[in-house]
DNA sequence: GTGGTTATTATGTCTATACATATTATTGCG
DNA sequence: CGCAATAATATGTATAGACATAATAACCAC
């Protein structure tokens, strides 16, 4: 049996033994290929792999070598926050607190503003202040019958954007909406969402209730 | 020209056009390839792409379906603390602020406790807890000349884990160290490190100075 | 030397075919 | 009808061969 998990297997072995050490060059696909007595692209496959998570570095012609710093990679997942609600096994509501239409920087190109409360039960969720580009999108359904967050992601599938994550102390919308004082520890999220073209449908700046966490697994 | 790509691209047109609505199945590998005049291993790769960034679920004989709650998937590096530091064009130092060599709990196993400030230029730049099991783990080096975060990811080449982020308010020890009021939001990374048997290698409760930031791409 | 062109090389990807495997349907038996 | 054995099916993976592409190395003219 020699399936690419086991060549992968092989070759984590062979650096964690340190017969291959962090920041050498291993020997390219068509060596290994021969060597454990398999196609060159079952090579290719699990060294593929392996450079996904961070271990390899790969590059034409230059060939493969450990990552003299090995910088794990972890895969999040971003799940709408209804789901996210959901899974907690907690009923799922927002409302809307305040909303504006408003033009962007130089007057181009309509915002609209959104400040919305997630509720879990009863309590307080996570606080959204958000700008939608309106002129990139289609046209918005009744945002009290579903939430803006869900309607994106139904709507506007596969897209790019970036997320920052960080800590931040709560300020007085947060707090009041948060039922916290002003100043209490917040986990925040701030994500921009891009349409193909690149050009911004929407920044969001997610502050969650005091005990949330984000998990992942390495 | 058909790169896995351009099929992975057709499909993701497919699903945001609502052609292949939320939670419905597609049509199969083979019926795909023959469609898009390439073989069934091409189609394949752009799926198993796709199911990867979680807009797909697959089975085996169940077919494939468009996820009906898209769960975005995105990547995180989380990389060693000298690198990340030293990338942001500081200098790297750290110390070790106390350190304690006791027993888990029911007296089970040699456990080494660690406060390390770790610094940037002349600031801190986090503050770290960490328990360590010697029991799993091959003989120390010196501590000084290299921070024990270091020291594991290149010993314990490749090892499993979870992450956890989350916000908190500095205790007085964090607030001590990082030059902050108690009190003051955190970002705070709690990680356990296990060994291939599964077996805890280390546990980490890493405080960021304020103002950092956890970065990724979708 | 220096700069630009060409060859070389390792990875990236595609194809066609084959078999493995998990899971669902179906059939047959009691 | 219920349950177990069996067939059918879609994805998972392996293979050998081929060409594409990016990056380096070698070369050559000046």
């Amino acid at each position: 049996m020699t399936g690419w998990e086991d060549i992968r297997a092989a070759v984590q072995g062979r650096i964690r033994s340190g017969q291959w050490p962090l920041g050498s060059a291993i020997p390219h696909e068509e060596a290994l290929a021969l060597e454990f007595g398999c196609a060159r692209a079952t090579v290719n496959r699990a060294l593929r792999d392996l450079a996904a998570k961070g271990v390899l570095e790969r590059k034409r012609k230059g060939g493969t070598r450990v990552l003299a710093v090995p910088v794990r990679k972890a895969t999040l997942s971003i799940p709408v926050i209804r789901a996210e609600v959901e899974a907690l096994g907690r009923a799922y509501s927002h409302k809307i607190i305040w909303q504006d239409l408003g033009r962007g920087e130089g007057g181009q190109g309509n915002i609209l503003h959104l400040e919305t409360l997630h509720m879990a039960d009863a309590r307080p969720f996570a606080h959204e202040v958000r700008e939608l580009h309106l002129d990139v999108l289609p046209p918005l359904p009744d945002l009290r019958a579903i939430s803006v967050n869900e309607w994106l992601v139904t709507t506007v599938t596969y897209a790019t954007g970036e997320i920052a994550f960080s800590a931040a102390g709560a300020d007085a919308g947060q707090a009041k909406a948060l039922w916290v004082p002003t100043g209490t520890a917040l986990f925040t999220t701030m994500r921009t969402t891009r349409n193909g073209a690149g050009a911004v449908i929407t920044r969001v700046l997610l502050a969650h209730a005091p005990g949330y966490q984000l998990r992942t697994m390495m």
